[in-house]
This record gives structure tokens, C-alpha cells and sequence, in this order.
DNA sequence: TAATCGTGCAGACTATAGTCTGAAGACATT
DNA sequence: AATGTCTTCAGACTATAGTCTGCACGATTA
């Protein structure tokens, strides 16, 4: 699993949490729909600015955030 | 201060304490020299990949780095 | 004086982040 | 079967991350 594809699914868990859609999401954090739909694929790796506004929707820190792609890319990588 | 230069100043910091030049340090984190002076100076933002890398070499972990430029980021926020 | 070291800086370049449009699939509900 | 909602996907595009060369400059040090 590439760190990508970790921000992509603590992304994705975390915005269902919050019952947003992408399209909802990706208007609050001033990113395209599309743009949000490759992030949690993986397929894109986030700069740190998007980082800070996106942790800021999710309605937690950026080093919390930060701190759970960490653990589950690390937890990941274990296994396969 | 943008989140950029929050950025730099945390990792010149960091890089100073561990006495390493913007050379040797660049090597370790498989980077342009020329790159890390334009992180420092907060020209440049980085990609999640590249924050992982370059907190291994900080030998910290990604969410502690992220955690300080967070804290410097606010604190400045307030001054100016 | 000059020679080395660390950094800044400019410019041109390549790779990839991020936008935008539109179409199509999956899934509910009517 | 049709309509609406959410997502994936493709392609073309713009903006910026990251490379590379080489030179300028100040601070050592010989």
C-alpha cells in the first residue's frame, strides 16, 4: 500500500463519517469533485496546503490526520 | 507566514540541529539541493511523500513534523 | 590573496498536482 | 423502465512541485 492509497482511505472513512459527499466535501474545501474522487483512490499525493484545508473539514488536526495515514500505512504495510 | 514558510523554518530548524548541510541532507532524502534551500525559504510546498521523507531523515515522525508547523503556523498567525 | 564551503538565486526544464467537462456505471426509489 | 444521486473514469488542460546547471556571495581558513 503506497502512502497515497492510506491518505485515500483515512480520507474517504473519515468524509462518510461525516455523511458528505464528494461533491459536498470538495466544495468546502475549495478542491474539484474529480480531484477528491483521486485522492481517495490514491491515484494523487496531497501538497501540504491541501493537507492543512482538507484536516480542516474533517474537523481535526492536520497531525492527527497525518497521524492516522501514518499508522495505517505502517500497519499496511505489514501485511501482503 | 504561510503554511510554506511554517514549513521552512521548522525544517531548517531541525536540519541545523542534527548539523547537516542543505547537501547532505538533500542526499538523504533523495532531493534536489537546490530544492531543500527553496523548502527552507518556504518557496515551495511539499507533497505528502515528500513530508514522510523528509521527517524519517529529521528522525521524527510525519505527524510530530506536521504537529510543530501547526503550532508555528498559528502562533505567527497572531503577530503581524 | 586565494581556495574551500555552505547557501541563495536565476532560468530552463520534466513530472505531477489540481481543474474542468462530460459520459458512463452502480445503486436506490418511483 | 425511467429518474435521480453518487461515484468512477478519460482526456485535455493549467499550475506548481521538484530537477539540474551554473554562477554569485559571504564566511572561514590556508
Amino acid at each position: 500500500m503506497s502512502l497515497a492509497k492510506a491518505f485515500g482511505q483515512v480520507l474517504k472513512q473519515k468524509r462518510e463519517t461525516l455523511q458528505l459527499t464528494q461533491e459536498q466535501f470538495a466544495f468546502e474545501v475549495n478542491l474539484h469533485r474529480t480531484y477528491i474522487s483521486l485522492l481517495e483512490r490514491g491515484l494523487k499525493s496531497p501538497t501540504l496546503d491541501v493537507i492543512f484545508r482538507i484536516s480542516t473539514a474533517l474537523k481535526i488536526s492536520p497531525s492527527e490526520l497525518i497521524r492516522e495515514v501514518e499508522q495505517l500505512y505502517r500497519s499496511q504495510k505489514l501485511d501482503q
